[in-house]
DNA sequence: GTAACCAAATTGGTCAGACCAAAACAAGTG
DNA sequence: CACTTGTTTTGGTCTGACCAATTTGGTTAC
């Protein structure tokens, strides 16, 4: 938890939410560190640490002269939380996005996965696609099922590259998600499609097949969560 | 450029290879901020920004009562570049990780390009491709294309998260890459089998097709530069 | 009018010493 | 042994100061 409870740290939480707001334009310098500690009340030693936060972040360049904001594309990931977070309810099209790139990720888990898993590993692994099989009736209840199997994958894959970036995306994701409280009510078809190929993929070892079958799940498990996000009953009239 | 001029950067740069390269095992707690001044002769504010930055990094965690090592899966993607640079030669494991990963994302943007691209989108990702189907002579030559391609693709997917991921990678990787100045001999027959596939998944948008594509072109690219960077003959530079 | 140039004001980088609250530690107590 | 207490250590912050680099604005030369 690199919770706000310092004041270092609420300083560089409001500067990254006015930032991210765009009250700053790209290129923009920001208030000196001087100024900023007579705006917020503080020393200017608390400001450079904020400062600091926001320079790892990636959403500022500090340097002789002044702090500059730089383009929201030169940013880190973990600007991904606190952007999702911006208006009231999360951006529907980040959600799309942050999910199709967890599949991906997911999936090449599977590949690799499939690859290099001993025979104690596969067995595992089947195992716990066969038990998702039975359980296709109640997603909630399948869904730590999921977790746990896309987690074996993970670890069996041991790929450091795919682990950093996904905790990354899940300390962004989780978060927001879970403070919504989503009932996404998931295609059980596109589901159990999934898990036929899923398990189907396992006796050959074919990691491109499995790796297709995760894609599939995310798919669905994508439209579902955006579909659930959506506000009930509205005719879709916005333009984007 | 995050550079290491100012002296807080280079105390962050040199604690950051000492937890890396493991001195301090994880869960134990760094010397004190007061020792750490003492130690490199700067001022405990110089410590601080120091220790800030790594905290960023996920590779400490800063509270009350001490500084303490976190594990290195609870990262960020950050370390990745110290860490392949930790050795005298680059951690071959982590390079494969590391073109796969970046090649499951550059799979998805494909997917997602064919997904949303308009028609002079569409024409222009042929054209790339085409040319590049032409052009199948000098890997050195096509290499800088083959990166248009896929950044033209990445533009056109248009997907943040992706885009931040592959900013953070790439910050990690090329600059490890460039320094070994690799010269990977590439299957030339999965080159073109992958351009033959991504051309014919045009005409129909077959995004997973397109995706299969770009996956099989960066199996190959993995292999050759992992090859590259084995020791086994020394690099033999026509001196003729 | 524009370009090159120079000096003053501003800004970040660092240092020093100090105070507080919370955590860690050590010692005494049941 | 477990529990409590008091001391020490540690991080978080503040103040005020100095230096070096950049920015800025005015001046000069073309």
């Amino acid at each position: 938890m690199p919770a706000g409870s310092t004041l270092s740290h609420e300083i560089a939480e409001v500067l990254r939410g006015e930032i991210l707001d765009q009250r700053y334009r790209e290129g923009d310098r920001l208030p000196s560190e001087r100024a900023m500690a007579a705006r917020f009340n503080a020393s200017r030693g608390a400001i450079r640490e904020a400062f600091s936060q926001l320079e790892q972040l990636g959403i500022i360049a500090v340097l002789p002269g002044g702090a500059r904001v730089r383009a929201l594309n030169s940013a880190s990931i973990s600007v991904l939380g606190p952007l999702m977070a911006r208006g009231v309810s999360p951006d529907l099209v980040l959600v799309r996005q942050f999910l199709q790139t967890f599949g991906s990720l997911a999936a090449q888990n599977a590949r690799e996965a499939l690859a290099c898993a001993d025979a104690a590993q596969m067995n595992c692994i089947r195992e716990m696609v066969v038990d998702l099989d039975k359980e296709n009736a109640d997603f909630s209840v399948a869904i730590p099922r999921w977790q746990r199997l896309l987690e074996y994958l993970a670890t069996t894959a041991d790929n450091l590259v795919i682990r950093l970036i996904t905790n990354d995306l899940k300390a962004q994701f989780v978060a927001q998600m879970t403070a919504l409280a989503i009932q996404p009510q998931i295609d059980k078809r596109a589901v159990a499609h999934s898990l036929m190929e899923l398990r189907e993929s396992l006796p050959d070892r074919n990691g491109d097949r499995a790796a297709a079958a995760i894609t599939t799940f995310f798919d669905a498990l994508t439209e579902s969560v955006v579909d659930a996000c959506l506000p009930r009953h509205v005719p879709s009239a916005r333009a984007g």
